[in-house]
DNA sequence: CTAGTTGTAGTCATATTGACCACGTCAGTG
DNA sequence: CACTGACGTGGTCAATATGACTACAACTAG
């Protein structure tokens, strides 16, 4: 029965998978533990949710906390929640993971909670052994982020806007470590509605030479129709 | 920091959106509350995680005694955790959520929480005034289900094996709202690799009379590579 | 038997996809 | 300054997928 009286204590926290691009390879933010247990191991940004906020008021705060950032520029949604009973060896701790992602951000300020906090390219943290569940966190994390890819326009939310297609593109081959012909590459996403509009400019001189790429900015579309499906 | 002294204590539910089809309609499990706040409104069933116990385990604890099962003989997944500060007028409340699919489950056994436990078509239940955040839970619950049968293979979940390409084209047409062309649609089930797999049989006569169909169990495949995709 | 319904196979025009090619634009270099 | 190599953009083309539809066999009810 609803008794307020009979009902077990939990503590809730939140858990971030935060990724973003850095020198075209997708990265996760890690802290390294300054506490018990597993001090010392790396592991996903997080903290208690207060007693008057929600769960994703509680993901926002630790995400500035995290970032040094004011408010946050990218996307921020909910993953999962894991409540395994012996997940935390020192209580009944519940945790709501939240995955977000942002273009390109700085080195990351430690948080009160972190000795230290750093990126890590994904291929080299789903190697790393990571306190709690973390790891089994973290897979579920890029699971979801490389399935949302697909039909939403949620790359759009890896570069700063104004970008190139090929920005896009980049995005595309860090997340899911394929390659893109460029022109296909190109008709595909032209050709879905809502998902890029068109602005006045082109992007500035690549170091690297070539034309000079038309820009663009995330359309209304939320959902890709046709998604543009994995290999 | 981790403290154990400073975090503060949360009550965690768990609540199920909880489908059939029921004559080709697609209908969902509600509890007519017997206690305040609420009292008489209908709700999702559910009821509070134990001290030992996950949220998933407590969601299939909560299945049993809805449905009188021993064991559900469906799909059960985490749908999202709603954790709004003022969500329970009566304490702080944070209610994981389970998406649970089954073939032609019976009309259930009311719980200990339930006064009353009833099939309500989705159509309907979206049109009522739901207990809690419920209405906004069931939308989000009804959503997931749709998405989910562009790309996965859960529709076969919704009917009991073996079944025909027709029971799996009643799955698409009650949860999608829509018609498919029956040589069309036969077509896509059979070439998207590991949906079905052919068995032994044909189906009972119908009493509309008509060629009986070939039966088919669930193939192997959890993803469809290529998707079915909603119009 | 006939009428009506369903399962299955196939046709056909159109759209989409993947693999290319061509050409113009740009930065850097000899 | 001409050349090179990378890149953006516009194409082609064959293979495949899709939506609309026809045809017919299998089956039941009457």
């Amino acid at each position: 029965m609803y008794d307020a009286t009979d009902y077990p204590p939990f503590a809730v926290t939140v858990d971030l998978a935060m990724f973003t691009l850095r020198a075209s390879s997708l990265s996760v933010l890690l802290v390294r533990r300054g506490e018990e247990p597993f001090r010392g191991m790396p592991a996903l940004p997080g903290g208690f949710v207060h007693a008057d906020e929600s769960a994703e008021v509680a993901a926002r705060r630790e995400l500035a906390e995290e970032t040094g950032l004011d408010s946050f520029p990218g996307h921020l949604e909910q993953l999962a929640t894991y409540s395994e009973p012996d997940r935390d060896p020192r209580m009944r701790v519940v945790s709501v993971v939240f995955v977000a992602f942002a273009p390109n951000l700085p080195e990351p300020s430690a948080g009160s909670d972190a000795a230290d906090a750093y990126w890590l390219p994904v291929e080299d943290a789903s190697h790393e052994s990571l306190a709690f569940d973390h790891a089994h966190i973290l897979a579920d994390a890029l699971e979801r982020v490389r399935s949302k890819l697909e039909y939403t326009t949620l790359a759009t939310h890896f570069v700063e806007s104004p970008f190139s297609i090929r920005d896009l593109q980049t995005v595309y081959e860090a997340v899911w470590d394929m390659t893109w012909d460029r022109a296909n590459f190109r008709r595909k996403v032209l050709g879905t509605r809502g998902f890029v509009e068109p602005v006045e400019g082109v992007a500035d001189a690549a170091s690297t030479g070539g034309r000079r790429a038309q820009l663009y900015r995330p359309g209304d579309a939320t959902t890709l129709h046709p998604p543009i499906p994995r290999p």
